[in-house]
DNA sequence: CTCCCGATAT
DNA sequence: ATATCAGGAG
């Protein structure tokens, strides 16, 4: 059994919990709930997306939104007057070019304000079940140069490698795998890792503080 | 490389 | 009061 393997077989075995994830019916809402969810937590956003959803029911509603009232709707996840300019450009994009659907490749996608291979990746993966690429997120990062699995400090040369590396089947859960890992045990700063279950795996094992 | 930004834990 | 959290665009 490859290394990669193991860790992966490892993971999948401690990750019962899923309670942290972003929550979404739709493709369209987990969409504009990853856009939300740039550099602060999923908790924080599922605690805006219900009411934010109640009142805007689907594209059409945020394509029409004012721009100030949303920014009122979104403060709380920061970074509140690009996550609305953003969520109201994608929007208006999806009704006019994509038949109010949220596109399912890459390329599309991409063409999205507020949208790169991040979030990109996450919604294929989570939404559409599509393996176009692997989420690097700020825990993959970190999870991948610590396990060695990426030499690189770029996110999209690192998801290059991890494509090398990790067997295709499981590209779709390689970003929720890492991402409860990294929130539970390998934390940014103190990472707990002697009961870390990779850390015989971990070439970063001893070297942490 | 700089700007965009609030919530929660300590 | 201060640290920590954790993407995208120009």
């Amino acid at each position: 059994m490859q290394r990669i393997d193991k860790i992966i077989t490892i993971l999948r075995k401690n990750s019962a919990d899923s309670s942290t994830a972003l929550r979404y019916k739709k493709p369209f809402e987990l969409l504009v709930a990853t856009i939300l969810s740039a550099q602060c937590t999923d908790e924080r956003i599922n605690k805006l997306t219900p009411g934010l959803f109640k009142k805007y029911k689907g594209p059409a509603a945020f394509a029409g939104a004012n721009v100030a009232e949303l920014e009122k709707d979104v403060r709380s996840a920061g970074f509140y007057r690009n996550k609305s300019r953003n969520i109201i450009g994608a929007s208006q994009k999806i009704m006019k070019d994509f038949g109010g659907r949220v596109p399912e490749n890459m390329e599309a996608l991409l063409t999205l304000p507020g949208v790169a291979r991040k979030t990109a990746n996450i919604v294929l993966s989570s939404s559409f079940r599509k393996a176009e690429g692997i989420a690097v997120d700020t825990h993959v990062k970190r999870l991948s140069g610590r396990l060695s699995l990426s030499k690189a400090n770029n996110p999209e040369k690192i998801e290059k490698d991890l494509m090398k590396i990790i067997p295709k089947k499981d590209w779709l859960d390689f970003n929720y795998l890492l991402v409860n890992h990294g929130r539970k045990i390998c934390h940014a700063r103190k990472p707990l890792c002697r009961e870390c279950r990779l850390n015989h795996l971990c070439h970063s094992f001893g070297k942490m503080v």
